[in-house]
DNA sequence: TCCGAATATGAGCATATGCTCATATTGGTG
DNA sequence: CACCAATATGAGCATATGCTCATATTCGGA
């Protein structure tokens, strides 16, 4: 294949997917949509299962919310927040699976 | 759901769910990756293809190599790169035809 | 064996990232 | 309105990241 014959991929296309990848790429943002996939929390509460501050999670809540990848509901002086985006969670799952399936079975850097 | 009534992941199931996801987290890596899903290539026109410098590409090859998503094969004077990791892949296109779908729908940072 | 093409690797640098600390904002309540 | 709890936000800092430049390595051929 020469160079002219291949198909690229759409240059604004390629910077969304990597801030999609991004966001999964942070073992706390990790941490944080696998919490919040499975109950809506406020922040509060994840600020303490998780064992940060309460300034780091609403940074990263924050990251979160401008990409689209989590939403919030008011109640009272609590903002309640939830995942947004089902495919990401979706490829956040997979990728635990597959993790998980194959543990040890790779250890980095042979030869 | 109490702080200690969560299931939480394995630390190392994080660790490498990240560093997956941080391989695809790069506009580079992710033009790489996507090229040599669909052929296998050599150093040399990886560099001409993209239009990245020889220590560029070469760097990202480790990168990758270092976390078995690519693997190579010596042919004479070149090392030929390709895929080593089907699931990655699959999450990598999942991740593109996604974004090609909904393309528009959001405009990052509302109200 | 000596040279050149292809690739790898180390150092250094500019930028991005994720946290903390301090402070601003927002809503409920007296 | 005053005040407190819950959350957001800005500045600053330490570390990570991705590139370039220079140089090392590896293989094939004269």
């Amino acid at each position: 294949m020469k160079p002219s014959d291949h198909t690229f991929l759409d240059p604004e296309t390629i910077e969304t997917v990597s801030q999609t990848f991004k966001a999964l790429a942070d073992p706390t943002r990790i941490k944080l949509l696998y919490l919040l996939s499975q109950e809506e929390c406020s922040v509060g509460h994840i600020a303490e299962v998780l064992e940060l501050s309460q300034s780091a999670v609403s940074h990263q809540l924050g990251f979160l919310r401008n990409i689209r990848l989590v939403k919030h509901r008011r109640e009272g002086n609590m903002l309640y927040y939830s995942c947004d985006d089902g495919h990401v969670i979706s490829l956040l799952y997979q990728a635990i699976r597959h993790t998980e399936h194959c543990e040890g079975a790779s250890d980095h850097a042979q030869q």
